[in-house]
DNA sequence: CTTGTTTGTCCACACCGATGAACAAGGGCG
DNA sequence: CGCCCTTGTTCATCGGTGTGGACAAACAAG
């Protein structure tokens, strides 16, 4: 069951990061399609909360940076070592595609730092997007690094769903690749997840966080170059994982 | 009339940064005294929106950056000058007190910046701390700044509450001190809103925002050089807003 | 293995809170 | 100044949602 309310807050918050300006009650009210009523009372509940104010007179709300410091405190804790994240900026640089770490989330695999590709034609990822745990390099990556039964678990409550031909439809399948992938070196995906879509990822354990880097662009541009590819990575990530 | 959910989504994320690690589902409902099946509802909630995920399986969930960026994008929108979070420095350096930025929020002032003094008996405030706009400096610094129509909007919605022998009464004592206090060329409180605590303030109007700088200490470390300090903000504003 | 305990998930009902509608307050314009 | 349209605020009602409780799964201990 999801929280109407709890992601109405989240999507406020999305709303100011794109306005970037204040908003007075009925400018919300209007651009999320919200009832004025219910506009009220949630930017009265963020405003006692001191998460809101307003800059000027009858110019509206606007966040005030609590949110920020609040994001921040949480942010510092784990931060990802620097040398990951210029990993991820080399990779881009070098390969002209899109570079990220992910990270597991139930049944699926959020992104939690990406590094985007400057090309027109590009895999469009942001920090937050989620997509299938089972179907994707870097959530078998991410699988990989479990143990058999914790993988069972998850496993489990995925639903397989056809996305395309190559899609896997069963535990056994998305096992057997696991399998292959760790003799081989490296996890990829063509196009189980999204047509044209291919991702190639390793593992990347970090202070006992499961995580996975993952480089990722159309099948057509990433196929011929997958060995390569994933040599340069094993490079970059032992650099890294050394420093 | 407050939103719970929206509560609950500032209450979860203050919590997490104040824990600084992950947390399962029990010990978030065990910890913020919330129903397991609410508490598995909210954070399904979160999780599905790209705001959760598992750093390490069976460890329970944690903010993913997503929540940063965003705040950061906010925050990036109306930056405070570097001049004026320099003063704040200055201030507290050579006052051993607390000094802030503060803006309007309905009938409440917030803090939307501050440097604590480092003193053990201090004035303790964060950003996103409120207090009433009528009986507190910076309030009225910043109320000084409105249009008299504006002015009286705000007033006539304020509780007039007793917290002390100084407090004002009404909208025609506010409007009188304001008065004195323009002519003075600062604002002052002491102990109208708290027991012991004194405040001196200037207006600050900065790229529309109407602000108040504030400085605030202890009664009897304030009281008696109250002339001087505010002689000292009024430079160092008049500085700052130079550049 | 079996058993007991903890943790996570599901569901139906009661009740609380979101909302539509009515009202009040602004403020723009002639 | 007075009219009208917009914006903000209040409130009673009904529908949706939070929650208790039952269940299932996972783990720890023996």
């Amino acid at each position: 069951m999801i929280v109407r309310q709890a992601a109405h807050v989240l999507e406020l918050l999305e709303y100011f990061a794109n306005r970037r300006r204040p908003a007075t009650l009925s400018e919300v009210a209007q651009d999320l399609g919200w009832p004025r009523s219910s506009t009220f009372n949630l930017l009265g509940t963020l405003a006692e909360r001191g998460y809101l104010y307003e800059p000027r007179a009858r110019e509206g709300f606007y966040p005030t940076p609590r949110l920020f410091l609040l994001a921040r405190e949480i942010s510092e804790a784990e931060p990802l070592p620097e040398a990951v994240t210029t990993l991820l900026r080399d990779l881009v640089e070098e390969t002209g595609e899109t570079a990220g770490i992910a990270a597991a989330s139930g049944t699926e695999v959020v992104f939690i730092e990406v590094c985007e590709s400057p090309r027109p034609i590009r895999y469009f990822a942001r920090v937050g997007l989620r997509m299938p745990i089972h179907i994707t390099s870097c959530g078998r990556a991410i699988l990989s690094q479990m143990g058999a039964a914790e993988r069972a678990t998850i496993l489990r409550k995925v639903g397989f769903e056809r996305h395309g031909p190559a899609t896997p439809m069963s535990v056994a399948e998305v096992e057997a690749e696991i399998r292959r992938s760790v003799e081989r070196g490296w996890f990829q995906n063509l196009a189980e997840f999204s047509q044209d879509l291919c991702g190639v990822s390793l593992p990347l354990p970090l202070g006992g966080r499961q995580l996975a880097l993952v480089v990722a662009g159309p099948l057509n541009r990433m196929q011929e170059r997958i060995p390569a590819l994933a040599a340069r990575m094993r490079r970059g990530l032992d650099l890294a994982l050394a420093a």
